[in-house]
DNA sequence: AATCTACATTATAATAATTCTAAACTGTTG
DNA sequence: CAACAGTTTAGAATTATTATAATGTAGATT
C-alpha cells in the first residue's frame, strides 16, 4: 500500500497528524481518478461501506473542515440546508440541475472567462464562480412592486 | 396607508389572504427604494424593531417561502449554514467579502455577459449568476495529490 | 351583521445539521 | 518507553428549520 503511505507522508507535510482516520479519509476522499461531491453523510457512508470501517461523525466533520481549511476540499452552496464539498479545489464553474438536484462540474473551455468590469477598492478577487441552473421547464421571476 | 391598500390587494391577485402578518411584511420586505439581503432572523428582528410589532417565527418562514414560491423573493447561497435570502429577484451577480461575509449586488454593467458554450440534452438555462469572492488577502488552493 | 369555513397564525414540539465537551486514546518527541 | 500535545469519541448542546395541532381570522354566505 504506497499510496497510504503517500497520504501519511502528505498529511505530516501539513502538519496535520496521520492518524488511522485521517489516512483512511485521504484515501476515500482523494484515492480516486475522478473527483466528487459529497455531503458529510454520504462520505460517512462511502466511509463506512468502502471502507468498512466507522469513523465517529464528530471527526468526520473536524477533519473535513481540516482538510477544507488547508485547501483541498472547498465547500460548494447551492442550497443552504446542507453542506455540500468537493475534491476538486481548482476555481470552476459548475452546472445545476434543478429537476434533479444534480450538480455537474463546468469544462474549463464549457464557459468563457467572465469579464469583471467592477472592483472593489482595497479588495483582491479570490475567485470567480459561474452557477448555470438548468430545468427542463422554467419558472419565471417577478418584481413585487 | 395607500402603501398597505396596495399590498392588500397584491397579495390577494397572488392568491394569498392579506392578513395582518403578511401585509406587515410587505411592508418590511417591499417597501423600500433599493431590495436588500437577509436572513430570517434578520427579518424578525426587522419587523419587531422597525414595526414594533412580534410575529410568529413559524409565520415568518412560512411567509417567505410562500413569497419566495410566488417569485418575489429569492433565495441565496453563499454559505450553507443559514438561508439567505434577496428582495431582489432579478437574475444577477455578486459579489462576496469573505472578510466582512457582506453580499454585495453587481449592477448589470460590472461584469459583462457570460459566454456558455455548452448545453445540457433536455435542458434549458433558467438562470446564470457569477459570485465574485473578495478578500483583502488571498488564500491559495492546492490539489492533494 | 351573524355565521361558516377554509386558510393562517401561533406556541411548542420535533427534526436535522453541526458544534461543543470532556474523557479516553494515540502519534511523536526526546 | 514515558510524557505530552493533538485527536478521537460518544453524547450533549446548539442552531436553523419544519411539523403539529389548537386557536384565530378573512371573506364568502346567508
Amino acid at each position: 500500500m504506497a499510496k497510504n503511505c503517500n497520504f501519511i507522508e502528505k498529511l505530516r507535510e501539513l502538519g496535520l497528524r496521520p492518524t488511522k482516520q485521517r489516512v483512511k479519509m485521504c484515501e476515500v476522499l482523494f484515492n480516486r481518478e475522478k473527483t466528487f461531491h459529497f455531503t458529510i453523510n454520504d462520505l460517512v457512508k462511502m466511509i463506512s461501506e468502502e471502507m468498512n470501517e466507522k469513523i465517529s461523525l464528530a471527526t468526520v466533520y473536524n477533519t473535513v473542515h481540516a482538510f477544507k481549511k488547508k485547501g483541498y476540499i472547498k465547500e460548494i452552496s447551492i442550497n443552504s440546508d446542507k453542506s455540500y464539498f468537493d475534491t476538486n479545489t481548482s476555481v470552476h464553474h459548475h452546472f445545476y440541475d434543478e429537476d434533479t438536484n444534480e450538480l455537474i462540474d463546468c469544462d474549463e473551455n464549457d464557459i468563457d472567462p467572465v469579464n469583471i468590469k467592477k472592483n472593489i477598492t482595497g479588495k483582491k478577487i479570490n475567485s470567480v464562480e459561474v452557477l448555470v441552473k438548468v430545468a427542463s421547464d422554467n419558472q419565471n421571476q417577478k418584481k413585487f412592486n
